[in-house]
RNA sequence: GCGCUCGUAGCUCAGUUGGAUAGAGUGUUUGGCUACGAACCAAAAGGUCAGGGGUUCGAAUCCCUUCGAGCGCACCA
């Protein structure tokens, strides 16, 4: 049990000796500093359950905080708020536990498995800007999960399967018309058969096959029958289909590495439709598959919609299959390899009517237990200036790499400290690209866009990654200044700005605990910085290594060493490596 | 047309299971390096929470309504 939470369960208890039963005990940080720490807002709701003045209940109540000795300065105000603040010895208590171990300040859960479904990068084509998102906040999500004690999967589920493959398959038959992968009457092993064929020769045909296909009829008629081809394992298109998959997936790894990001399963769509006939049948004795303009569709209409809501497609006019299916596949494979507690799907807050309807399909046939919960984690997008999804100059989707790119620029030239040499500068200058990118991108609640503006990055100034990594750094070289030291104990500060440390570390299962109620990164994100801050305040006021007073000096040191250590663990959530220097 | 999300400081965003005097960053103005890393710290100014109505001890938050914006509405993925 955290710290926080055994605070709580004390004040529970005194709530109780005054004759009341609260279930969540509304404890704050008080917005009335002048009043006090904290703020216990349980007086007016009771006053509701008990009916009774809501004032006279606070008054009976801190009765008996008067007696518990980790708070002082109790009162009340307005209409029933009990304002206090922590006894000195308290905070002593609450930093020398969490220096020991910051765990100790820490809630877990019940064990539970999750999977986490965060990638949705599509073979043969560049991760894009439209990947970030679902990259920062899934991996977040996954390593904040894990430190509360999920056990949590991430799956990249590949965009392998639908007919952008088909289209660039059709374009390689244009290109290399004689490649046996082609001829019907081939009997060699298509194994040893070399591709000419490079990931950048991926990700130029691609687009050159989808422009062909909006101006070609035939064009994209031919491309639709290879989709169907590949998917029902035609040989030859099957096998240069594969060996697509493998040159795309290494690059796919490549970014995302850059990221910080990585899965423990490497499922693509087409993984998932190993399923598919199991999963037809499934629908198809239950009766629930129906014809529909000559598509196989399930009806996942409700009768109290306020809005039409188009069936799932299973199976297209042309005979294959759709994108909602692959999602509905998705969840029969994980039910029989790794039976989740929950599925979350961090994906682009547009796709929500899919969702919608892959679960309701799900419920329909208890493709999985009805206490497993399934959970679409939509986000919002990250526009540029204009208010419109973040283009390159030219009105091009800006790929991932470029959008790195751009910011590594910046920062590279923010690097002045002249004892770095060349090859240390590009390295960390990177790292500190990607925590300018990730910390903006998981600043802001998940579900609102935002506005991507590169002199915002570029200034790396105020609540932004770089700040939050100088500071840790410098934390770290005061440290390591002080090694000779052994950091034992705090017993002694000096004023309020250290109290404001101290609160702020206490109440860090707050920020936990919000971000996991609102599967969102922001709580977390704005918490470091605020530690940070109040850190970097306390900092520029005292000199720690030349303090003469002992028992003071040493106070500080495990201050700043718990500050470290959270901040630590916290960027790592977020996915954030902290550089030795910059 | 129907539905979803949203409108908070000049700008970018928090805050929405109802809590006291609505917060940050940036920008503007101003002050601080002979001291552990100044990519830092401190201070000031800046708001009819889109408009109107309602619910109650209390509303940025809940309900109704008007205006405005973005997104989505089966054979793209």
């Amino acid at each position: 049990m955290s710290i926080l939470k055994d605070f709580e369960q004390e004040l529970k208890k005194d709530i109780k000796k005054a004759g009341y039963e609260v279930e969540n005990l509304s404890l704050e940080p008080s917005n009335r500093r002048d009043l006090g720490e904290y703020q216990l807002n349980d007086a007016m709701q009771l006053a509701k359950k008990y009916k009774e003045n809501p004032r006279a209940i606070a008054e009976k109540i801190v009765k008996f905080l008067e007696k518990n000795k980790r708070i002082i300065d109790i009162n009340i105000a307005g209409p029933g708020f009990i304002n206090f603040s922590l006894s000195e010895e308290y905070t002593y208590e609450i930093v020398n536990k969490m220096h020991e171990d910051i765990f100790s300040n820490i809630d877990r859960i019940e064990p539970k498995k999750v999977i986490i479904d965060y990638g949705g990068a599509n073979v043969a084509k560049a991760l894009h800007v439209g990947h970030l998102r679902s990259a920062n906040i899934g991996e977040a999500l996954k390593r904040l999960a894990k430190l509360v004690g999920y056990d949590a999967l991430g799956d990249a589920h590949l965009g392998d399967f639908g007919r952008p493959l088909g289209l660039v398959i059709k374009e390689i038959k244009e290109e290399y018309p004689d490649l046996p992968y082609f001829n019907p009457n081939y009997t060699g092993d298509y194994s040893e058969v070399k591709l000419p064929i490079t990931n950048e020769d991926l990700e130029r045909i691609y687009p050159l096959a989808s422009n062909k296909s909006k101006e070609d009829e035939e064009y994209l008629e031919d491309a639709r029958d290879i989709t169907m081809k590949f998917q029902s394992k035609e040989k030859g298109y099957y096998d240069l289909w594969k060996k697509i998959v493998d040159i795309s997936k290494e690059e796919i790894k490549k970014t995302y590495d850059s990221l910080n990001t990585s899965f423990e399963i490497w499922n693509g769509e087409s993984d998932e439709m190993e399923y598919f006939d199991e999963l037809y049948r499934i629908y198809a004795e239950k009766g629930f598959i129906t014809e529909s303009e000559g598509a196989k569709v399930i009806e996942v209409a409700e009768e109290d919609d306020n809005s039409p809501m188009p069936p799932l497609m299973m199976v297209k006019t042309n005979g294959t299959k759709s994108y909602d299916s692959t999602d509905l596949a998705a969840i029969l494979e994980r039910k029989r390899n790794y039976n989740p507690d929950e599925i979350w799907y961090v994906v682009d807050g547009r796709q929500s009517l899919h969702f919608e309807q892959v679960f309701r399909a799900a419920r329909k046939a208890n493709l999985v237990d009805k206490q497993v919960k399934l959970e679409h984690i939509g986000f919002g997008t990250m526009n540029g200036k204009d208010g419109k999804p973040f283009k390159t100059r030219d009105g091009g989707v800006m790929s991932l790499n470029q959008l790195i790119d751009l910011v590594y620029q910046e920062t590279y030239k923010k690097i002045t400290n002249e004892s770095i040499m060349e090859d240390e500068k590009k390295e960390i200058a990177k790292k500190v690209a990607i925590a300018a990118l990730k910390y903006a991108d998981l600043l802001p609640f998940r579900g609102t866009d935002y506005m991507f503006e590169v002199e915002k990055f570029a200034d790396l100034e105020g609540k932004t990654g770089p700040y939050l990594l100088y500071s840790t750094i410098r934390m770290k070289s005061l440290l390591a200044k002080a090694k000779d030291i052994k950091i034992e104990k705090s017993s002694k500060f000096k004023g309020k700005t250290e109290r404001e440390i101290i609160l702020t570390l206490l109440n860090l299962p707050l920020s936990i605990k919000k971000a996991l109620a609102t599967k969102s990164l922001n709580e977390i994100s704005e918490y470091i910085y605020k530690l940070t801050a109040s850190y970097n305040t306390f900092y520029a006021e005292n000199k720690i290594l030349v303090e003469e007073d002992e028992k003071r000096k040493m106070s500080w040191l495990v201050l700043t060493e718990t500050v470290y250590k959270v901040n630590c663990l916290l960027l790592d959530i977020l996915g954030i490596v902290i550089p030795d220097k910059m």
